[in-house]
RNA sequence: GGAGGGGUUCCCGAGCGGUCAAAGGGGGCAGACUGUAAAUCUGUUGGCUCAGCCUUCGAAGGUUCGAAUCCUUCCCCCUCCA
């Protein structure tokens, strides 16, 4: 077993906050591996790289012997986190539930040691309470304790609607640590509210409280917000190797380094070395493919990592048409097809009013060239590849 | 239970009988610039068989030549009092 100081900073590195490191100190004393409990909303089937944040370090602590217990909220997906929201969000069905916890596991064993991680879904205990408890547990909080919370008091203040039921999901998340038995638990910052509930839950039941252990949030490609798929500013870690690269390479030069430091596993050194080389005038591009080229390799392997830069350089610096771009087989309607329903049918676009609008903004191109004028016709038996934007291609073909 | 305020296009928010597919901002998209970056500037942002037409302003009815705007009923949200 790894030295206490040293798991502490592997356990430290990159976190937000640690609560609280002396009792931590003191369980990891006594050398047994540590229950580790992290939820996980199902509503989102598609893990992306905000997620594997809080995953990378469960696996540090799967590495240093501990018990990861994966906790599905098959329950609490049914309320629906409030977290971050300004509105009520819709519950899911237990199908939909079902459903995506299971994309999740899928996915998620591509970072977790499969052999060293406990699937566990909280309606299987939630289940059995009946009201009466439900009752009780409600009954161990009160309203204003609840209104703490950073976004139930910003919607309470903003005369957003809070449903009653959203107060129950710290309760449950809470009571989730007692049913596990809990030593640590770890979340993103906006979890911390809920995490601490768990601590005070545990009290209540007699168990010794768990420490907490809150990971900064990714921002999004935007910059701005967290990652989320509801965004639509996510890398998926699903998502096939060009498409990785290219988004991180679209990522600012600002935002960069934040996501270096959340998810390489570089040594600190080694960034530390990239970042005077930078503030020195190396082009932060460099860096950058460096990144990407680990991120994708981290889940695609090393060849597909230099194919994908291969592919990019091409595309972008020498201006080519990507390798692997969709084949479009359309029928004509009498001799041909209007450019812009080749656009929507292609799915080049999303509607013809789309198609006509790019074709005016000079964001059309079919073999290379421009096209400006929107009622030009492709001729039946043609095929031509036609670019929309800097990134949307299709190779269509007319019969 | 009582009194009042409110639901507008992806989001916020203006409009309060015709000139409204609906100001302004945000976000998105496209173009220029560039390192496919950021910043900046420009354009654009319901759909279609696109100089025309069709469908949108919580829902359903109604008044009117004409309604997001007026009336009726209903649904939902917020505030204050009890």
């Amino acid at each position: 077993m790894t030295s206490l100081d040293a798991q502490l900073e592997v356990i430290r590195r990159g976190s937000d906050e640690l609560l609280v490191e002396s009792e931590l100190r003191e369980r990891l004393k006594t050398g047994r591996p540590l229950r580790v409990k992290a939820g996980f909303d199902p509503t989102a089937p598609d893990l992306h790289l905000g997620h594997t944040v809080l995953i990378n370090k469960l696996r540090q602590l799967q590495n240093l012997g501990h018990h990861v217990l994966f906790l599905i909220g098959d329950f609490t997906g049914m309320i629906g986190d409030p977290t971050g929201k300004n509105a009520t969000r819709p519950s899911l069905t237990r199908e939909d539930v079902a459903q995506n916890a299971r994309t999740y596991t899928e996915q998620v064993f591509k970072i977790l040691d499969r052999d060293k991680t406990e699937v566990v879904f909280n309606s299987s205990w939630m289940d059995k309470l009946t009201a009466a408890d439900t009752i009780r547990l409600a009954a161990t909080h009160t309203v204003a304790r609840m209104l703490e919370r950073d976004d139930f008091s910003k919607r309470y203040k903003g005369n957003q609607p809070i449903a009653i039921h959203e107060f129950l999901y710290p309760l449950v998340q809470g009571y989730d640590s007692v049913a596990l038995k809990s030593d640590i638990e770890l979340g993103g910052t906006d979890q911390k509210f809920n995490l601490l509930m768990g601590r005070e839950l545990q009290k209540h039941f007699g168990q010794p409280p768990q420490c907490v252990l809150t990971m900064p949030l990714l921002e999004g490609l935007d910059g701005v917000n967290k990652m989320s798929k509801s965004l639509g500013n996510y890398i998926g870690i699903n998502e096939n190797a060009n498409d990785i690269f290219g988004k991180i390479m679209s990522v600012s030069d600002t935002l960069m380094w934040r996501y270096i430091e959340l998810l390489s596993f570089e040594s600190p050194e080694t960034i530390g070395t990239w970042k005077r080389e930078a503030a020195a005038g190396r082009n932060p591009r460099d860096i950058k493919v460096a990144f990407a080229q680990e991120i994708v390799a981290r889940f695609h392997g090393p060849a597909p990592a230099q194919a994908a830069l291969a592919d990019f350089e091409a595309r972008f610096r020498q201006g080519e048409v990507p390798e692997n771009i969709p084949d479009v087989r359309l029928a004509p309607e009498g001799d041909g097809l209007v450019i812009s329903q080749v656009l929507k049918q292609a799915g080049l676009t999303a509607s013809t009013s789309e198609a006509l609008r790019m074709i005016a903004q000079g964001g059309v191109k079919l073999d290379g060239e421009k096209v400006s004028d929107k009622t030009l016709k492709l001729g039946s038996g043609g095929r031509f590849v036609l670019q929309v934007g800097k990134r949307k291609f299709a190779r269509v073909t007319i019969s």
